[in-house]
RNA sequence: GGGUGAUUAGCUCAGUUGGUAGAGCGUUUCGUUUACACCGAAAAUGUCAGGAGUUCGAGUCUCUUAUCACCCACCA
């Protein structure tokens, strides 16, 4: 077989994915093994793949691919959630395109379009996880909201309102008018920005007289309700219980004290606008001022504006400056930044606005997500996250979670409201509203009559007699926030409401996966979710295993660019992902993600975004480059092997003994390599695990191992060195494969040597076992006496091959080192030597040092002597130095009583080594000058 | 204002019980009939941000200063 010097990994991954899929190997279903499992963090639906998904999803492969090859019944559950305002925003925008306006669409039009936008769009990132590897349980990808999964929301929606959790309240909140409804906290990112400062005259009613106040938004004082000063303010204490008069409008409006007022900012005189302010709400609810609303949900001005109806805040905000000019009531504006509130999804800058929403309580809650966290039934990694977490869920940081969203695409909130009356049913389905119904017109016979409010006059209250009709009900228009639906993830992808069957198998999941920007928003109401339902669902193995729904949460960086911003579509500065995985293959792409990702710490990766507008920037990463190339370094180990023709036994018995030296060594060396990368591995330490696994494979393993035991040309290998080779390749694929599953399902394809054997996504994890680790030191020796060799070469302008005399100053060590049958031959042969030859006399060869022994290469050419003296004095003043050091600490009486006695031997170790070495120095000086 | 992290070789970063600083890339030199130039052999490079403290001993622990990121709150 002729195998081409390049690797292919585009066809080797396709191929090798479609193979894995018709096994069906990533399949898991409950049965008697223990699980491990992992949840996919849902991406967006109509998402395409970016960098964070590429580093989240190679951890998970390589967290469930080691799991699969320690015998673990892997399951890692993919899906993908709806993302409630984003894809809304996509869709109304790709409908604008298209000339349709959202308003003029009923809820089921709009729902049908958005649909249809799902079916074109959905599930294109799913087959990108699949370009990377991700060994996903297919069969099993879920979507937050498929029918079962709604019906999960809806069930928990319902069992926190009957628990008293759930509240229905008029609240000051954050509105997006882009997309036309509110916002959590978290969708609102805050940002400098440059604006205006604006100082406005307020005529003192029935005197001679103005007040001035500042703001950025002068738009509003068409909605002020108050003027509040501080208390102390001397400054204008004769203005306390007066009356302002609004610009333009001529509204009488009380100037109010409240300590809310700053005496240093602006001018210490406040415009209380309580609609369009949280602060200033507060301060109306103190002071019981009225809330005048003139927005429009869309950011236009309302006829309670009385001027600018129907225009945009921002244009009106201009306007109105001109306007208060000419009238002069304008004093001044100032160039000012502040921060400003814009929608996560579509930008827009937030209003505060008064609106009627569902609220979580969460003191509750949040108490028993902090305490898993702290009580450590949960660990984070990096450990320093808790700290974060921390200080988001103590008791003065919680705010209740506004669920609900004023929104289509979504989970619409199963609370019904009677036309007439306030009653509020919170039902799940047709059959359980009528129910409820059905219930209450029992009472009403039964009691003769309900007494219930009014539902737009609560003071009214009435005593109903008639019987309710579903009809008289109308729904909710309003969805529930997408977290809503998120937040049980972990027990709706195993339809853990309806049947807990794979719940009890599967429940708690392993780890979690996913960067610390949804910390808040996602990680910790998952936890919620999970204390407040697991032991009700499946009480049994809550008591066994605990309620958590994931041991331990391993929080990823974020992927910067070279700039050191976060990677975003906004910017631009993403790297394509699917062109990346072409330059470099999956493999390639993961080996780089994976050595660029310590745990926690952000990444920095160093491929060069492709720029919007200079689309001709390549991605290349140099991170990347080493993986591809690191595939290629295999893929030519296994030709190498591949190629060697075979005999019984070896050439002779040098070689015999050589080769099983060799074996025995790398035997050690991958027992030791084992230790760590199972150590590293265990505390999700992959980079590193990826650069132990690295470097073995391609200094130890290709550089020397293979370098040694290759048969010179037009040799043969024997049997029992090439099958111990080959062994060992094949585990080293295995350690390999979570890290880079396609070429080492390629190479092992190729290596193994029956069809019975199993893939190798499928093959044993390696058991650890002893090793010499003297042997490993000694063979260290070896290769630093190799590579001092080479080096003389180097610097006398030696041939690497000319053969060579090397003297070996006679002393135990050496000869213990060199009498190991088979290091003699395998020195001689590496470092092309013509004799190794033992001595105790003054020889004329070159002298060098490795370690504290010393040993002598012959050969012709002359040295620079001078330069050599040069540098043998440099070295022997480095030592004194360090001697000096080392002196110090061991006469140093506290050192010799304190420091464990390892360490004061290892002292002693270094002092006569350095005076050993120190001594062969000046004998070699002594030499030049003979 | 509250909180977190970072500062180590030219670049990007590792460095977990405190015991003489590491990797990759880049650089320099040499090398191609015998797996791989996506290669091989070899070399050079650091007051571990500054200061103080604890300790026999500090990149590692404590305090402090500076610079830079980020999170939360908030900025008329």
């Amino acid at each position: 077989m002729s195998l081409s010097s390049r690797y292919n990994a585009e066809e080797t991954e396709n191929k090798w994915y479609a193979h894995w899929m018709e096994k069906n190997y990533f399949r898991s279903v409950p049965d008697e093994r223990e699980a491990y499992t992992i949840l996919i963090p849902p991406p967006n639906v109509t998402g395409v793949l970016h960098m964070g998904h590429m580093l989240n999803v190679t951890i998970q492969d390589v967290l469930i691919r080691k799991a699969r090859l320690e015998g673990k019944n892997a399951c890692w559950v993919p899906g993908t959630d709806h993302a409630s305002i984003a894809t809304e925003a996509k869709v109304v925008k790709m409908l604008r395109e298209k000339g349709i306006k959202k308003s003029d669409l009923t809820r089921d039009e709009f729902l049908s379009h958005a649909f249809q936008w799902k079916d074109k769009y959905g599930g294109i990132i799913l087959d990108q996880l699949k370009m990377l590897g991700a060994s996903c349980d297919w069969e099993r990808t879920r979507f937050t909201m498929e029918p079962a999964l709604q019906k999960s929301v809806l069930q928990s929606f319902k069992d926190l309102y009957n628990k008293g959790l759930l509240y229905r309240g008029l609240r000051m909140t954050n509105w997006d008018p882009a997309a036309q409804t509110v916002l959590s906290n978290e969708e609102v990112i805050h940002q400098q920005e440059n604006g205006k400062l604006y100082h406005i005259s307020y005529k003192i009613d029935g005197e001679d007289q103005v007040v001035t106040i500042a703001t950025t938004r002068p738009e509003t004082i068409l909605a002020d309700s108050a003027i509040a000063v501080h208390p102390d303010d001397e400054r204008y204490t004769h203005l306390h219980g007066k009356f302002a008069i609004v610009p333009m409008i001529n509204r009488r409006i009380p100037i109010i004290v409240d300590r809310y007022v700053k005496l240093d900012f602006g001018t210490g005189a406040l415009k209380v606008t309580p609609a369009h302010d949280m602060n200033d709400y507060e301060i109306g609810q103190r002071h019981n001022l009225e809330v005048i609303d003139i927005l429009n949900d869309n950011g236009t001005l309302n006829d309670r504006a009385q001027f600018y109806i129907g225009m945009d805040r921002m244009v009106v905000r201009k306007q109105i400056a001109k306007d208060l000019q000419s009238l002069g009531q304008l004093e001044k504006v100032e160039d000012y930044s502040n921060s400003v509130g814009r929608s996560e999804r579509t930008n827009a800058v937030v209003e505060p606005k008064l609106t009627q929403q569902w609220f979580l309580k969460m003191d509750s809650l949040a108490k028993t997500a902090l305490k898993a966290v702290e009580n450590g039934d949960i660990q984070f990694m990096p450990t320093h996250m808790i700290n974060m977490y921390r200080n988001w869920l103590k008791e003065e940081n919680v705010r209740d979670w506004c669920v609900s969203r004023q929104l289509w695409w979504g989970q619409q909130i199963p609370a019904y409201y009677h036309k007439k009356y306030d009653i509020t049913l919170v039902a799940t389905t047709s059959e359980d509203l009528e129910k409820q119904i059905a219930d209450l017109n029992q009472q009403i016979t039964s009691n003769e009559g309900l007494e219930v409010s009014h539902r737009n006059d609560a003071s009214r209250k009435s005593s109903v007699l008639e019987s309710l009709s579903i009809k008289d009900f109308e729904q909710d228009e309003d969805v529930v926030d997408t977290w809503f639906s998120s937040w049980l993830w972990p027990i709706s992808v195993f339809d853990g409401f309806e049947d807990q069957k794979e719940l009890s198998y599967y429940y708690p999941t392993s780890v979690l996966v996913t960067g610390w920007d949804i910390m808040f928003f996602w990680v910790a109401r998952m936890i919620m979710a999970g204390y407040e339902w697991s032991p009700d669902l499946i009480p049994s193995v809550v008591a066994k295993k605990g309620a958590f729904p994931f041991k331990d949460v391993y929080f990823t960086g974020m992927v910067r660019d070279k700039l050191g911003r976060k990677m975003s579509k906004s910017l631009g500065n993403s790297p394509d992902s699917i062109e990346l995985i072409k330059t470099y293959g999956a493999d390639g792409v993961r080996f780089g993600i994976l050595s660029a990702a310590a745990a926690g710490n952000d990444v920095i990766f160093d491929a060069p975004f492709t720029d919007k507008k200079n689309t001709s920037i390549k991605n290349e990463s140099k991170l990347c480059e080493t993986g591809r190339n690191f595939s290629n370094k295999l893929w030519n180990a296994l030709r190498l092997i591949d190629a060697w023709p075979i005999q019984d036994e070896a050439a002779n018995e040098d070689i015999a003994n050589m080769n099983q030296y060799a074996n025995l060594w790398m035997e050690q060396s991958f027992h030791k390599t084992l230790d760590q990368v199972n150590d590293l591995m265990g505390k999700y330490r992959l980079s590193e695990a990826t650069r132990v696994l690295y470097n073995f494979i391609w200094g130890d393993f290709c550089s020397w191992y293979l370098e040694i035991i290759k048969p010179d040309y037009q040799q043969a290998i024997d049997t029992s060195t090439r099958r111990f080779a080959i062994e060992l390749f094949k585990k080293l694929m295995t350690l390999l494969h979570p890290f880079m599953p396609f070429v080492t399902e390629e190479i092992w394809s190729i290596l193994k040597d029956n069809e019975s054997e199993p893939d190798c996504v499928l093959s044993s994890w390696p058991k650890t076992k002893p090793y010499d680790g003297e042997l490993i030191e000694s063979f260290q020796t070896i290769k630093q006496l190799v590579s001092s060799i080479r080096d003389l070469r180097n610097k006398n302008q030696l041939k690497p091959k000319e053969p060579l005399k090397l003297l070996v100053r006679k002393s135990k060590k050496t000869k213990r080192l060199l009498s190991t049958a088979g290091a003699m031959t395998l020195i001689q042969r590496i470092a092309f030597l013509s004799d190794i030859h033992m001595t105790d006399t003054e020889d004329d060869g070159h002298a060098f040092l490795v370690g504290t022994e010393q040993f002598f290469l012959v050969f012709e050419k002359s040295i620079d002597a001078a330069a050599e003296k040069m540098k043998i004095e440099e070295e022997i003043q480095r030592l004194e130095g360090f001697l000096k050091g080392i002196d110090k600490k061991l006469s140093n009486q506290r050192f010799v009583e304190n420091a464990p006695t390892k360490v004061v031997e290892m002292e002693k170790k270094k002092k006569t080594d350095s005076l050993a070495k120190i001594q062969v120095l000046k004998e070699n000086l002594s030499k030049l000058d003979a």
